[in-house]
DNA sequence: AGTGTATGAAGCC
DNA sequence: TGGCTTCCCTACAC
């Protein structure tokens, strides 16, 4: 039998590319394969114009080019010449016309979306009026005069730590030493060692938890049998300094002698193990009460859990805090009212207890916000004011716990947005501040420094929601949404991806140039080969978490801040 | 350089 | 309520 051949032509496929689409080919090429191919390269709009110059404007994505080409194709046999306008389209909102993503170190915004950053329609976050305003306050900070007996009692008792006169800030702005890659996935969460000024500890999201003197630089450790995943927080022992909980998504918490790495499990509030993921209960939220010697922890349903801090027993049932089914994200006590308990979670509200009469619905107020609250804190001295961060991208701020407490006293515009890979960002207080009015966070959004794509870490006065200082560092190019004040020095430390840097303040640093190799070390994974965002292939696996080696450390560049990316009216 | 994948909240039906 | 889809700047390994 002889061939079949082909009874009908193909139809004749013209290729017309946007004007400014990258390279051109044969514009008027007659290959059916080579077109689908073409139209597989790159995101494209077809534009059919049939033989009554009726055009058919069909709007494809890259995974469904192929298959829907081939359909009009198909569809097209036989018929007078097909015209494929191969156009580039925005891969946000997938229309043409425009583009969205990186052009360079820039991002350039589609405009067909609300803005990035205030989450308005309208405009981007190029053009974004918080970009550019001197502060953000939708509301004046009212001073409310309650002039009730706690608010008299509560005032005379923080009295002597408010400062009068609010002093210069000091802002840790250069970074002086790292630990490249420490864990082996990225930090959730960190805390200082309350007496010993140069230990800091750091959870990560597989439930490792790092020791690190970073004085020492390179005196460090990784304990990693105290959690099977996720390490949510941290807080040292205020009976001994020397031990410390921490909360896990494993269900348990967790009690360890740091010296020894020896651990325990306090509590397990998935008794009967794993039923499937719609009973497993995870630990999120957690705050030791020294006054009142317990510990507090609450999970994923909604539930609030204590746990003597003595007799390591649970001191109630749990109590459902929030939302039933929704996870309780942060825990905070007051500093100076030790019967006062914040809570915040994933059902929208930050609330304030009264740690002696507990119970479900009981709540003193509900702060609401529009969005997951990421955390919420008392300020660290006078414990009158709250501050939140809210996954709508604002932080919010409510000035006096005894005042009308119905709306914040102001909202703060910040990039923080959610992001399912990254640690969910949170506002920290300094808790050097003796006007408690500095807070500290990362931000989302990347601005072009240099041709660098850098996510600066922001320090906010809250009072007036101005932007006092955003840092960064050349060679830290991960978004940084862990961030902690040290309680004495001024000394910022971040968790950044797998790594953790420490910073201090420029003038008091001596140059980089002149430092010990040691300042920075890079840590690695056994056996593995790696390329170092800093200066080639590394090889070095004689230690799990070796030293750089002379001249390939790290190399920390002056940078040459090009814009500002909160440009303001005034100074800052 | 290009791709897969870890993964959480929102919004829809 | 539950199951499904979508999602805008990730980070990193391969």
């Amino acid at each position: 039998m002889a061939p079949q051949t082909r009874r009908m032509p193909f139809p004749k496929v013209v290729i017309e590319r946007d004007s400014d689409s990258n390279q051109s080919t044969s514009d008027d090429d007659d290959d059916g394969e080579e077109a689908e191919c073409s139209l597989s390269e790159s995101e494209t709009e077809f534009e059919d114009a049939a033989e009554n110059g009726k055009t058919d404007e069909v709007e494809i994505g890259n995974m469904g080019m192929m298959k829907k080409g081939k359909e009009l194709l198909s569809k097209k046999k036989g018929d007078v010449p097909l015209t494929i306008r191969l156009q580039k389209v925005c891969k946000v909102c997938k229309k043409p016309g425009h583009e969205a993503g990186f052009k360079g170190a820039t991002y350039v915004d589609c405009p067909m979306k609300p803005c990035f950053l205030c989450k308005m329609p309208g405009h981007t976050t190029m053009t974004c009026p918080h970009r550019v305003a001197s502060e953000h306050g939708v509301i004046p900070a009212p001073m409310k005069n309650t002039q009730n007996y706690l608010e008299y009692f509560f005032l005379r008792q923080i009295r002597p730590n408010i400062h009068p006169i609010k002093p210069a800030y000091v802002i840790p702005d250069q970074v002086c030493c790292a630990v490249i890659r420490y864990h082996s996935r990225r930090v959730t969460c960190l805390e200082f060692h309350p007496t010993k000024n140069n230990i800091l500890l750091s959870g990560d999201k597989k439930g490792q938890i790092g020791v690190w003197d970073f004085d020492k630089v390179h005196e460090k450790m990784v304990y990693g049998n105290i959690h099977s995943c996720i390490v949510n927080n941290m807080r040292f022992n205020p009976l001994n300094d020397g031990t410390i909980y921490a909360a896990s998504a494993d269900g348990t918490i967790s009690f360890t002698d740091l010296e020894t790495g020896i651990s325990s499990s306090l509590m397990n509030v998935n008794p009967d193990g794993w039923q499937g993921p719609s009973t497993w209960r995870m630990l999120y939220g957690m705050d030791v009460n020294s006054e009142k010697g317990v510990v507090l922890f609450a999970d994923n349903f909604g539930f609030l859990y204590m746990l003597d801090m003595r007799s390591n027993n649970k001191t109630s049932e749990a109590l459902l805090i929030h939302k039933r089914g929704s996870k309780v994200v942060g825990l905070h006590c007051n500093p100076v009212q030790p019967q006062l308990l914040l809570s915040c979670g994933n059902d929208h509200f930050a609330r304030i207890w009264d740690m002696r009469k507990l119970e479900a619905g009981s709540s003193l107020y509900d702060l609401p916000h529009k969005r997951v609250v990421n955390s919420a804190y008392f300020s660290p001295l006078s414990g009158r004011k709250i501050l939140t961060t809210c996954q709508d991208n604002r932080l919010r701020i409510w000035d006096s716990i005894f005042g009308n407490l119905e709306s914040p006293s102001r909202e703060i515009v910040h990039s923080h947005d959610f992001n399912r890979h990254l640690t969910p960002f949170r506002a920290e207080w300094d808790p050097k501040d003796p006007t408690e009015s500095l807070a500290v966070i990362g931000r989302y959004i990347s601005e072009n420094y240099n041709g660098t794509a850098l996510h600066p870490i922001d320090f906010i006065d809250i009072t007036n929601g101005q932007l006092v200082a955003e840092v960064m560092d050349p060679n830290i190019t991960t978004i940084s949404p862990v961030n902690k004040l040290h309680p004495r020095d001024d000394v910022l430390a971040t968790g950044s991806s797998r790594s953790l840097f420490i910073w201090r303040p420029k003038e008091r640093s001596e140059p980089l140039e002149q430092k010990d190799d040691r300042k920075i070390v890079i840590c690695q994974i056994p056996g593995k080969k790696y390329k170092q965002k800093f200066g080639g292939e590394s090889d070095d696996d004689s230690d799990d978490y070796g030293f750089a080696s002379k001249g390939k450390n790290i190399k920390l560049e002056k940078r040459k801040a090009k814009s500002t990316p909160y440009p303001r009216k005034g100074k800052h």
